[in-house]
DNA sequence: GCCGCGTTTTGATCCTGATCAATCTGACCC
DNA sequence: GGGTCAGATTGATCAGGATCAAAACGCGGC
């Protein structure tokens, strides 16, 4: 019997090629020959439950991590004491390389829910990378998309005034719900007014605020964590105007 | 004669192996024998003269670029026109690395000053990479910093008041020309109030209130585009403090 | 030397979002 | 059911930084 015809139960549950989430996440726009290699790298899962960190800041890196189910924040503080969020990871996203540069990670990252991340060994990853040009190729992509990602943020946070950035914010999270077969004007927030505010440097009583006043202009209808969005082109509208 | 041994005056010049800046940029941390493979990549240079883009959001993706000489700022603008600094660089820098998500560049890199760069052909460094370990690593690494760097700004721009956001950026460039060989204390910037104010998030009236404060308080000396710090712990400590 | 222009500095005023504080909601527990 | 507690909403006031405006500086060109 051909080596390759050996797969077990476990195997085939964690493995990629029968991942629903593949044409997000790291085997995106992998042949199906290259997805069989990743089967192999991507053997360990690992359940982070609602409130428990999957990495702090200051751990040795080792993998990182592919998100199965569930949703995550990353955040990072400053000598002071203050943190700040700097992400939400919903399923497909991949975490963790921000600890390749030092070996050592940046942030902390914890689930907002029950989750459960497939566990990617990074030097693993890179050996198998070196050997299969799409497999290297696709990971460079992701890595800079990270970095676009971050940049874009930047801009929301530098340029943005309050309204916009929830707007921005709200744009986005349906756009990414859509992308995973969610409805895109129909959830539940994961996260608290706090950490929103956190991620978009402002305190949770403006992202109150501008819930409300979304809600009274028919833009959004909002529940405590439950969001709907009645006006996309509304809330466009409100990302694209000048100050003033 | 092997050929290895067959370098022309060009190559020389153009090597990583002599460049003053090996402990910065990307053969940071190679072994000799790795750099030489290096040497074979960056043969191609390229000036770029002040005010002059040495790429647009939206060219096509090709390569990756080493500053050799000069500085940089690179920016992304908004639909609606608004444009935002991202980040300043200086020689020992890599930039380019936001094209390789989607093969077109994401942001508008342009040179502040009479410049020179490396160019380092993206597709023949995978090809490189894959069968020399130490430089694959590497450049996983730069670009896990790259991560990194972003997401420091993101904390910078999300919980910092205008204050401390000026001396974290006074402190980085110095940090950065130290490592350099320059004098830490004592500078030209080389972006306008309005440049920098984009960067941090603020406007340029109150960049350049903030220097005067700065200055008042006998923390740095001022004189247009001249800095000198005077107290390296005083900016810490403005650095540090919480609003208030 | 003088002029013109881009950049920087400084002043006066305004407004957005922060802060302080009180109330409300919903989930969970006994 | 009542009690508790974290999170959310709403109101009143404050202040940091934006905006508008004007003057000063420095540099290149003639």
């Amino acid at each position: 019997m051909p080596e390759a015809a050996v797969v077990t139960l476990v195997q085939l549950k964690t493995a990629c090629s029968g991942c629903s989430l593949r044409e997000l996440c790291l085997p995106m726009g992998l042949s199906s020959e290259e997805i069989k290699h990743l089967d192999q790298l991507v053997s360990t899962r690992k359940r982070v439950k609602r409130g428990e960190s999957l990495y702090r800041s200051g751990d040795a890196f080792g993998s990182i991590y592919a998100i199965r189910s569930g949703f995550f924040k990353s955040s990072t503080l400053t000598e002071d004491g203050r943190d700040q969020v700097t992400g939400f990871h919903m399923p497909g996203d991949i975490m963790g390389m921000d600890g390749i540069g030092t070996e050592k990670h940046a942030c902390n990252t914890a689930a907002l829910e029950d989750s459960e991340v497939c566990v990617i060994p990074f030097g693993r990853l890179e050996e198998i990378s070196a050997s299969i040009r799409g497999l290297q190729r696709q990971f460079h992509k992701v890595m800079s998309r990270e970095i676009v990602r971050d940049q874009g943020v930047m801009m929301l946070l530098g340029s943005m005034r309050a309204e916009e950035r929830l707007a921005a914010f709200l744009l986005n999270l349906s756009q990414r719900f859509v992308a995973r077969g969610y409805s895109p004007s129909d959830f539940n927030l994961r996260m608290t007014r706090d950490e929103i505010g956190s991620f978009l440097g402002l305190k949770l009583e403006t992202v109150s605020r501008i819930f409300s006043r979304f809600q009274d202009d028919h833009l959004i209808s909002v529940q405590q964590k439950h969001i709907r969005i009645v006006d996309v082109a509304g809330l466009k509208r409100i990302m694209g105007q000048e100050p003033g």
